[in-house]
DNA sequence: GCCGTTTTCGGCCCGACTGTTTTCAGTCG
């Protein structure tokens, strides 16, 4: 069972807790073992088949009580009380307390009141303007309601994360027009690189908030306000995603940076380490009594307390404070230390540009090197290559590479791993290659053992170097095939295999949290961008993020090396 | 329910905005 299962019997159970108004703190107990038990680098059931539940209590928040009802899931395959929660509830009642401008209060409300279970139901009644009567509601609060529905109806989850970035920059160069505005900063999980994005938040310092708040609210990308106060104001995008931008004056930039990045779990820290020394933490500052002692810069918000600077992909209470109070937060690997692009696409099969110019346009990013990897002959969909037609193109990109100066073209393919866990090419073939991605492009829904053992066998192979969009999965739209990642890791380390970390935002797989796993077990790692065309290239900015996310130094990643060093590595299994 | 260089009991982050309030509850981040 995967972690976010055992996550989401937690968090679950808190929602109904707090629809049964339990002990909020109690509440809040079960979302911080969720969320523990999804930051994870290592699988629940491992941990406990190792340890035990000695192991598992010392995961932090995890206590006695959640660690037996882990036990109990894993040998009984059910949780007692989560069941008995459920029970006490209409099915679909969660999806009800979950609708925007909702909660548990109202909810529950509203099934007293009216035995509404669902949101269709409660669509009806708002429409029939049966909630404005209620004592505590009015006409404002039905309409909130109804448009909390539709918002629900339209969202097609979370945003992908070139597509905030993209969203995001437009609005600080429309709000930077504003002579009000000092500094501006987009916060939240977008700065965090999160692989996708819930709504976009942005951060300004001024001593004139109100004309920065009505230029905002009337931004051409607005769709409807949600609120429009002094300092904090809510917009809906004509996208579907939400944007809040937050004012606070010049000498609070550091903390309300800081309180604005996140995490929710990483922020509650710091307040609690703050209250400890009897001070005082908001987005406003430092604070000892009315005193501001703090905050100006987000660097204080870490030297105060004795850390290092963390910087914000760290900070999802994955270990950063436990780090920075020892002095080893890790340099994490940043894009100018990309030194390639080692997994494109050309006109050869599914991409739309050639080789010189992609060669040409790597060669502009600065890069030392590239590597055209196109498509094998199993991929019929994306116009493989059988092995005539690959070594034809490995001439061709002989031939580019003698041709554009100044930067070097390998001749690599991206090599389907058959169902029994074959390569797609012979050996002849593949010894043609200076370098071998290998991919699974069918038969998805494999169980996960005979899946596992697939990519297993592939990394077996001697010519393998990198095992690449490892999951599989496009966010969003298709879900990861089902592999024991422990083992897949294991696997690679022991045949000198890379694992590719994709930088494009609908795959980022590896996820951070392998990545994790991966620099522990001392896997070697590679972020590419799979471009497709020339400009694809410039995203292995996403794929960098979700490295740094990961914990990965420069030293992690396989292209930051120079050429001499990555082609060393690279024939080093041959 | 979790947790402990003041505690094994008694705490548990902090503030903005809205709507329906005449002092605040609910929701959100």
């Amino acid at each position: 069972m995967e972690n976010s299962e055992f996550a989401n019997i937690f968090w679950d159970m808190a929602e109904f807790l707090e629809l049964k108004e339990d002990n909020p703190f109690k509440v809040r107990a079960y979302r911080k073992a969720a969320q523990n038990i999804e930051a994870l680098s290592k699988s629940v059931e491992e941990i406990y088949a190792k340890g035990g539940l000695k192991a598992l209590l010392a995961v932090p928040g995890i206590g006695q009580h959640i660690a037996e009802k882990i036990e109990e899931q894993i040998k009984t395959g059910k949780v007692k009380a989560h069941d008995q929660l459920a029970k006490q509830f209409p099915r679909g009642f969660l999806d009800l307390a979950n609708i925007p401008g909702m909660g548990p209060k109202t909810a529950l409300l509203l099934f007293k009141k009216f035995k509404i279970d669902t949101p269709k139901k409660l669509e009806k009644a708002a429409k029939a303007g049966k909630l404005r009567n209620i004592p505590g509601m009015g006409a404002k609060k039905e309409e909130n309601i109804l448009r909390g529905i539709n918002l629900k109806k339209q969202s097609h989850g979370r945003f992908l994360l070139d597509d905030a970035t993209a969203h995001a920059e437009l609005i600080v160069e429309e709000l930077k027009k504003l002579k009000e505005v000092k500094k501006i900063l987009p916060c939240g999980s977008l700065r965090r690189g999160q692989e996708t994005i819930g709504d976009i938040d942005i951060l300004v310092t001024s001593a004139k908030p109100k004309p920065i708040m009505d230029a905002f609210v009337k931004l051409a990308a607005v769709k409807n306000i949600l609120a429009h106060g002094e300092t904090k104001s809510s917009v809906i995008l004509k996208n579907g995603m939400q944007a809040d931008l937050r004012v606070v004056p010049e000498k609070s930039f550091g903390s309300a940076a800081h309180y604005f990045t996140g995490s929710k779990a990483h922020n509650i820290h710091i307040r609690q380490l703050a209250q400890k020394k009897g001070w005082k933490v908001s987005e406003y500052g430092i604070f000892k009594g009315n005193k501001q002692i703090g905050g100006r810069t987000e660097e204080e918000m870490f030297t105060k307390f004795g850390f290092q600077f963390i910087p914000p992909e760290l900070r999802e209470m994955r270990g950063e404070f436990e780090a920075a109070k020892n002095k080893k937060i890790p340099k994490l690997v940043e894009l100018k230390d990309i030194k390639g692009d080692l997994h494109m696409h050309t006109k050869a099969t599914d991409g739309s540009n050639s080789i010189e110019e992609m060669a040409r346009a790597a060669k502009a990013l600065g890069y030392e090197y590239i590597a055209i990897t196109e498509h094998t002959q199993s991929t019929r969909v994306a116009g493989g290559l059988d092995e005539k037609e690959m070594l034809a193109h490995v001439k061709k990109i002989r031939e580019a590479n003698k041709k554009v100066k100044g930067i070097e073209i390998l001749a690599g393919a991206e090599v389907d791993i058959l169902p029994d866990g074959r390569l797609d090419y012979s050996d002849e073939a593949l010894d043609q290659l200076d370098i071998v991605l290998t991919a699974i492009h069918s038969r998805f829904k494999m169980p996960k053992e005979e899946m596992t053992e697939r990519i297993v066998s592939a990394m077996e192979n001697k010519y393998a170097n990198i095992f690449v969009h490892p999951t599989g999965r496009l966010i969003n739209e298709r879900e990861p095939y089902e592999i024991d990642m422990e083992k897949v890791l294991q696997a690679a380390k022991k045949n000198n295999v890379a694992v590719e970390i994709n930088a494009h935002p609908r795959r980022l797989d590896l996820t951070d949290i392998y990545c994790m796993r991966a620099k522990e077990l001392g896997v070697k790692l590679l972020i590419s961008t799979d471009a497709h065309s020339t400009d694809q290239l410039e995203l292995m900015k996403y794929g960098v993020i979700t490295a740094r996310r990961g914990w990965l130094e420069k030293k992690n990643v396989l292209n930051t090396y120079p050429l001499a060093k990555l082609k060393k590595m690279l024939y080093a299994s041959k």
